[in-house]
DNA sequence: CAACATTTGGCAATCGCTTGCCATTCAATC
DNA sequence: GATTGAATGGCAAGCGATTGCCAAATGTTG
């Protein structure tokens, strides 16, 4: 079941007739050695089979080569984009990929920060549910990148919702929609405040009014309240938090016998697998999520790296846009 | 951005006037001490908010507290499920949680095995595309637990797919088909096969015929190939290795304007989110693959401690069942 | 009360690697 | 040919824990 022994630094050392240190360097410094004598040990190493113990490299010397991503919910489809993205990335940076869940309570996600911060170089928070103070005080301790939440002064990735939420109004506006009710997420969500903002000011320029209802679980299952809420409201487009919450809604509204598009729009956001297969196939906000989860490792990767000369922590913002499909049309 | 220095277990024992010694032994084994000593040892502790670092724990115990996941695919909403259940499992035992890509590659696999080896305690191979006799010799030197795929003597879960494609033909029967064809996927999968012997057997039995086409991707993207042979063949019912690609097939059906179920049946394996969504909604095997992901890392958590004990590896069957939907109906 | 067993705490080695510092060698310079 | 300095390799001290072994203290028994 457990390997004999592993070969180490010193069985190399032994076997070249050199030192544990020259091992070191001649792996690792590679110009602080003779070449010759480099080259031997290299080959010795080779011939070996000898591979460093990460262990042991981070304790002594502090890096990891690890970063942990942490997802609110890993079950849920909006983070595969950014999971796969922030993964990709830290793979092909030779990083070790750890990825944890925080069950969307900021209370676990600290927890985990601090379960995972002697294992790792830094942290990747998707959608983060901290507090922005926390967040603050955390990044003073730890290196922290944040994907689809901004915190000034913090590194990040997100993808901008503004750009698709004005265009969602432009949309529903331009097939005569005189009100949007905004289903909303968790209220502690970054993304959805962001969302809402964005959709209000884009409706007053546009004459339109906007309501916000909920908060609403943001999966499949919170659509059934949703759905009549709005209908409650008597309004003519929804606009829910995020596709799962949209598709719920068109569940329920085709129970009840409302027709989509033709009494209500929806539209969601995300454009998670599926929302293309369902019927109708859902309008929404699609955004390149594994490009943010792509940026935000590579961010941390940087920062490690240039430390110092480093100026202001980056900002990445990646515009989202409308994908429209069947589930909006005109207004009654 | 780095904490000044963390407290050690010697700073808590300079504190506690105590040796580290008793320290270590306060907070692990507890009985080793007396009573009083440790209550105060750990009062200390938590005073100074000490926190074992994980890293020189392993170096020294060699118990890492970590488990890494490899999966073909990440992106695969196949393996979400899967993925879930293990990192749950992982979490609720206090193991860190390392998800790695195998990108489809035995090699890659493997790779990524020796690499990770010295930082885990074991591996939870999903649908591993490592050769059985590899895969043997692999487990001799790390722990290995399998997800949707057996190796005899060695230990893992698997979703029986045998009673879900029994009912596939049952159902498929009762509606008078006569012949099936499997759309499959990968070869080396054993999924894959493993399908296409229990289709077939159970088509013998109830005198159908059954043939297999491909492989193709299992992909949505292989959908097209895979109706147009499937069309060709003539065939009124097609069993899709997954449901990706049996959504692939549906729309290329709906594509060349051929009526599903009216013409031909399609039916799908795992039950993805997504498979109730599509048009008409896909008739599939669905699976406990969340519990089959648990069970895994159960089963690494067991051999690990009870090693000795341990008699033969254990192997979880999880059962399958098909969920009839709209995708299915009486052959023409 | 002596003799022995059990508790309890400390010392020091160890896990595998990195790195500061020193000693040696050898080439370059005056 | 003496002096200086760069290049090279080794020694040994950690990194932060765990643990075998020993010694002192305490308890138990006849």
């Amino acid at each position: 079941m457990n390997s004999p022994r592993r070969t180490t630094i010193y069985d190399v050392a032994r076997e070249a007739g050199v030192a544990a240190s020259t091992v070191s360097r001649a792996l690792n410094n590679p110009r602080r050695v003779n070449p010759v004598t480099r080259d031997h040990v290299v080959a010795v190493a080779e011939r070996l089979g000898y591979r460093p113990d990460p262990l042991a490299t981070a304790l002594q010397s502090g890096h990891k080569a690890t970063i942990a991503m942490l997802v609110p919910d890993i079950t849920n489809p909006h983070f595969f984009g950014t999971i796969r993205g922030a993964e990709k990335r830290a793979s092909e940076a030779g990083l070790t990929f750890i990825l944890a869940n925080t069950e969307e309570s900021a209370d676990n996600e600290r927890n985990q920060i601090e379960r995972l911060s002697r294992s790792v170089d830094g942290f990747v928070l998707a959608a983060s549910r901290l507090r922005e103070d926390t967040t603050r005080e955390l990044a003073r301790e730890y290196n922290l990148a944040l994907v689809n939440r901004q915190v000034e002064g913090l590194p990040g990735a997100v993808v901008d919702n503004g750009s698709g939420s004005r265009q969602i109004i432009e949309h529903l506006a331009s097939l005569g929609h005189r009100s949007v009710v905004y289903l909303s997420g968790p209220h502690r969500s970054w993304t959805a405040s962001q969302r809402w903002r964005a959709l209000r000011a884009a409706a007053e320029r546009h004459g339109m009014t906007a309501r916000r209802l909920g908060p609403f679980p943001p999966k499949v299952d919170g659509g059934g309240a949703a759905a009549d809420a709005a209908l409650a409201a008597e309004a003519t487009a929804l606009v829910a938090h995020n596709d799962l919450l949209a598709i719920g809604v068109l569940r329920r509204l085709t129970e009840r016998g409302i027709p989509v598009p033709g009494r209500v729009s929806v539209v969601g956001y995300d454009d998670i697998f599926g929302a293309d297969l369902c019927v109708p196939a859902l309008t929404t906000v699609a955004g390149p999520q594994e490009e943010a989860g792509r940026a935000a490792v590579e961010l941390l990767i940087r920062k490690g790296s240039l430390s110092r000369s480093q100026p202001a922590p980056q900002q990445v913002v990646l515009p989202s846009h409308l994908v429209i499909r069947d589930s909006t049309g005109p207004a009654v």
